[in-house]
DNA sequence: CCGACTCTACCTAGTGATAGATAGGCGCAT
DNA sequence: ATGCGCCTATCTATCACTAGGTAGAGTCGG
């Protein structure tokens, strides 16, 4: 393998996304790279030192594309349509979900570590909604653009579980319609 | 303890909404309830038992509690306050969420039996919403009833997550009055 | 050019803790 | 005396993690 690291990276962030951070086992994620479970060790101390690990860079991709939504239009409702289709691709790829979504829903098991890069996803995600609806309207309150940006990104990771609960994307699809039809999200 | 099976589904509900199916132990239950795990296994033969018996529960006392919402008051917008003050009580009690919800982010490593409880109490929620929002609007279609159902309790779920992550029930009353303030819960 | 040293990236083997599950027995109430 | 409710004791499997070793690549002085 030419970069080992990458790999269990990479892995090991399609099984948190399907299973969960106690879902993770060194065994099953070192025979899916095609290593010993020992190895791991040798990249990642620890678990909590991969699951923050993952995290982070997951909060750093997220990072990485939204900006290369912003850099392509500066039209809202584009760039919200590409929002949800993120999230969409994660179901799309094996009914899977928004890795730190599922890190969510653990808090009470996480690391501290872990715990904060979770946080710093969901404010990057925010952040990032909140500069779209300053762009479609930039009269607005900003605390009110905060909260309302808030309100969407749980949304579209409620819409995500219920539709991965149901193996139905098309649920998701349904769902984000009606956020659109009744205006939480703007067209 | 007088009913033994009744102290051991009360006690594993609180456990999963709190640490998921996979967070639940015989041994962590049987020690909340005062006797040893082979006891837990009397009662509920195997782990998918009880999970399976905690979900069709979890699923009979919410429509027994929707249920008496509509036998108190048939006003649309006092039914939704409190519908979603069942979720804000969930977070009140030491950062808790929805069982079901919890189980369907684990909805890949759940028994066939437990996922289709939990599939059953979506339906008690959206079919209890639709109701709902029929009350405030009868001559709307059906479909798109249903469908706005669903968003509601996808919606609801997700701010649900979003709090727990960040440990603030403040932040579910913000999200939840964004979504009335655009229009997506009728007020 | 070569032996000595060191570092990387992996290995084998095993730790103690914990998981769900089982066999069989004991005490007590009907 | 029958059976319910719970026990002790144990099983097998898996968990994260560790100790210690090894093959190979790179680095060094002489």
């Amino acid at each position: 393998m030419l970069d080992t690291r990458e790999t269990i990276m990479t892995l090991a962030r399609a099984i948190v996304q399907a299973h969960g951070y106690q879902g993770l086992s060194f065994r099953d994620l070192a025979k899916a790279v095609g290593i010993k479970s020992a190895s791991i060790h040798y990249h990642f101390p620890t678990k909590a030192d991969l699951g923050a690990a993952l995290a982070r860079r997951y909060g750093e991709d997220a990072r990485a594309t939204l900006d290369g939504f912003l850099a392509e239009t500066s039209d809202p409702a584009t760039l919200l349509r590409r929002y949800v289709a993120v999230f969409r691709r994660a179901l799309e790829n094996d009914n899977r979900m928004c890795m730190c979504g599922f890190m969510a829903a653990e808090h009470d098991d996480l690391p501290e570590a872990v715990k904060s890069e979770v946080r710093a996803f969901a404010d990057i995600n925010v952040a990032w909604l909140a500069q779209v609806l300053r762009l479609a309207d930039p009269a607005a309150d900003p605390t009110a653009t905060e909260k309302r940006a808030f309100a969407i990104f749980a949304a579209i990771g409620g819409a995500q579980l219920a539709a991965r609960s149901r193996g139905d994307i098309a649920l998701f699809d349904s769902i984000v319609e009606s956020y659109c039809a009744t205006g939480l999200i703007p067209a």
